[in-house]
DNA sequence: AAGTGATGCTAACTATAGTATGTAGAAAAC
DNA sequence: GTTTTCTACATACTATAGTTAGCATCACTT
């Protein structure tokens, strides 16, 4: 889904900033590269299940929770 | 990640089965192809989120809801 | 045992997710 | 006001997700 797509990048985009990280950081501590991490904020990317693993992971959270905090925004 | 992939094809089997749709039937149902459904049962694939609404959507459930069940199998 | 429906599996293709580099601009730090 | 940090964006590349057709097998039905 796009709208789900673009909610759950301004989740992690927040999440992220909450933690105090950049995208650098934060794409270093989840495996992914910087860029990648500015368009899945910006909800330009589809993102498949492994890297959404990466990404709640270095969140601290399930993909199952991040994905819910995603679907209470739309 | 290959052991969530491999859990939600568990998953994702069971309640097809439970609401009696063939694979072929639930692919017409949710927009995929048949085989693609094959191929996320037996984990497979690492789908991306579209097609993980898709399939959730098919089966009456939430995408995180989803998840979760998988997530539980690990 | 022949026919039918469901699933597994292979293989080839096309679309796009994911990786990486470089440039530019804004905001903060100094 | 210069430097540093962060992010957006363009582009090009490569890996792989997603689509499709075809054939094999298994289970059930008649």
């Amino acid at each position: 889904m796009q709208d789900l797509s673009r909610a759950l990048g301004e989740v992690v985009r927040e999440q992220r900033r909450a933690q105090g990280l950049s995208q650098e950081n934060f794409g270093e501590l989840a495996g992914i590269h910087r860029t990648y991490v500015g368009m899945v904020e910006r909800g330009e990317k589809n993102i498949t299940l492994t890297n959404l693993v990466k990404v709640s992971q270095a969140l601290g959270l399930t993909a199952s929770a991040l994905l819910q905090l995603a679907e209470e925004r739309i």
